[in-house]
DNA sequence: GAAAGTCTGTTGTTACAACAACAAAAGGGG
DNA sequence: CCCCTTTTGTTGTTGTAACAACAGACTTTC
């Protein structure tokens, strides 16, 4: 485990020998979830920031109507609660619950911050990193915006598969949403969805088959047939 | 204005004495915008962040059929760009422009971030107060968010407007966008927008005069009338 | 391996919001 | 003060996406 830290953004440059006392000055601790289970509960505050081990855990809002809205989520090696945890007593306004089966690493970030000792050598490096990571996760906000910015379902669904390309690397790639996850990332009716993903692919804009995606011509290797 | 700097968050905690050196070691210096002026373009990295002085900036995204998006804006004291400028190189997004005629202070932030240093004794509670500032960012990014995940106009709407009131600790305020500007914040064509405006007013739900809105009950006392 | 449950894709209907076009009001210079 | 520009409010039309309902594929469980 200590491996997989040492190459996560919020423990880079902190050498596995370093980790130990970090943790145990953060009150650190794993916990497993089972699928569907919540971790962070809407409406309180947490004074946790969570490491994704492994599994995969969905930060989403649910409105008095029962409408669902999808903000993200995150896969191993990524951290999500932080900006709760980093200004404390603020209830959280959205719930975190768990994709899959999944293991993680909870971290008492409050104690770093509302202490002023700077007595384990490496938190100062641990709070930088910490701000690398909030300012990742302040564009990954704004993309989820950029996302849903378009008015039609097709442009929202290009928007998405675009970025979803270029993290890959790759034209090929796997979404991690299921169609009423993805609808209620992009917020729009799932059925519709599904319609529009039909005609982009009749259209040739995309090729899928469950959720892998290849985004292109139609006349590129088909790398998703048979 | 190392008065009204001190009382920032982002300079909380540091005495007024302490910022000269602070905003040396910051590479710190002051401009004045004009109205419509871009002070981030689209497309380029910045290693600065700027804090307003007086006047208000506004964050917005225009795709390439020429919609806006707007992302959020800032009035006098707070914080805008650090998540670019907290990750070197990264270019925008999105695109940064005065509303008004608006004073800034700019620091070089990535300064702070790339050498190690912590020659400076505030450096520590800067960065600190830096890491708070980003968390709160997410935090207003979550609520626009929120803002636009219901489907009708009058949801959004009730939902920005009820922030405003939580926010202004009265059901009466100031709204800082003009009616193109909410609907483009609001994700929402402005006719349509002015439309359900009026209708919210006949259903008594809202009273309003160009930008203040009175929250509430159509028997509330009136003190938009006369 | 059958049965219950979940997920996906399809269709048709309907409501709502985008769009276009315009009039009135407000603001800003000269 | 008048003209020009910007902003706001209104109307009518149209298109698109939400919604409801269902069938088939795929999972999970016993």
């Amino acid at each position: 485990m200590k491996f997989l830290l040492s190459n996560t953004q919020l423990f880079r440059g902190i050498g596995e020998s370093e980790i130990d006392s970090l943790l145990h000055c953060l009150g650190a601790f794993e916990k497993t979830y089972e699928k569907g289970e919540v971790i962070f509960p809407e409406g309180e505050p947490t004074q946790f920031l969570g490491v994704v081990l492994s599994g995969r855990v969905m930060v989403e809002h649910s409105d008095i109507w029962g409408n669902r809205a999808i903000l993200g989520s995150a896969a191993p090696g990524a951290v999500f609660g932080e900006a709760y945890a980093c200004i404390p007593g603020e209830p959280l306004q959205v719930c975190v619950s768990a994709m899959e089966k999944t293991d993680l690493l909870l971290l008492n970030v409050g104690k770093v911050l509302t202490t002023c000792t700077s007595a384990c050598p490496f938190h100062t490096k641990l709070v930088r990193n910490l701000l690398a990571v909030c300012a990742a996760k302040n564009l990954q906000l704004s993309g989820r915006i950029l996302h849903t910015s378009s008015k039609s379902i097709r442009g929202r669904l290009l928007s998405y598969f675009s970025e979803c390309a270029k993290r890959a690397g790759s034209y090929s790639f796997r979404i991690p949403y299921n169609r009423q996850q993805l609808a209620d990332y992009l917020g729009v009716d799932r059925s519709a969805m599904c319609n529009e993903l039909s005609k982009m692919q009749k259209d040739g804009l995309i090729r899928y088959e469950k959720n892998d995606v290849l985004l292109g011509e139609a006349n590129l290797p088909s790398e998703l047939a048979e």
